[in-house]
DNA sequence: TGTATTAATCGTATATTTGCGATCAGCAAT
DNA sequence: ATTGCTGATCGCAAATATACGATTAATACA
């Protein structure tokens, strides 16, 4: 992982547009359930957090920090660092983007009229 | 993959709500920007399509047929098989799954007000 | 019965994800 | 300097994901 330039593993290298990258790498971020419990929580508590997740969520301490760091690199949550206690809280900036860009998406209006089924 | 309760590679079984597996699952379905590109195919032909996705998409045709199967399992696409082909389009229900889904969790009003940075 | 067409599936190679325990890093208070 | 605390990182093992070519399945047509 890191940004969104990578995977090349063929020859082939399909050509993406900046939104589809983004849109999966936000999508990559939410597409682990605990990572998506750790967003609700941080996005409960009004804001900011800590390393109480470790308490409430039955996982081991450097699984929930290597899910914060997943969630951190997609932009999805910021830290401060603060030792030896580090603060989590949801960024707003990327928030919104995942907001339009998968609220777009997903709110198209298609008026689907095939008979497939 | 398949359905939405496999993963306990670990004892401690973490729980998850239904929403959040749903919302885990398709977020994975859309956490590949090829998988994106098929979408929004599908959903600007009006409807229903076939695999002229292989002649758009750079990729192999078994490649593609895989990602295709994918979308297909997690539901958002559904296939009308018609041999030699098959015509797929956006299922319509999921689709609305994932926008209410998807829509609720990032348009969460977050009036955060931390000093995070 | 062959042949052509389309698309799924199989088998394989490689890369990434996930989870864990153990260790390291940074700071506060002894 | 030593200790304690929190949390990141390392190293490992196992599971998944990704991509491909080759093969197979299903049907239409000659």
């Amino acid at each position: 992982m890191k940004g969104f330039a990578v995977m090349k593993r063929t020859l082939s290298s399909v050509e993406y547009s900046g939104e589809e990258e983004i849109m999966a790498s936000i999508a990559k971020a939410i597409s682990h359930p605990v990572r998506i419990k750790i967003l609700k929580l941080l996005a409960s508590r009004q804001c900011c957090f800590t390393g109480e997740l470790t308490e409430i969520i039955p996982m081991a301490q450097s699984t929930i920090s290597q899910h914060l760091k997943a969630l951190l690199e997609a932009g999805l949550i910021q830290g401060e660092i603060n030792p030896p206690k580090v603060r989590y809280c949801i960024n707003l900036e990327t928030w919104l983007t995942a907001s339009t860009l998968l609220g777009g998406f997903f709110n198209a209006d298609l008026t689907c009229r095939c008979e497939c089924r």
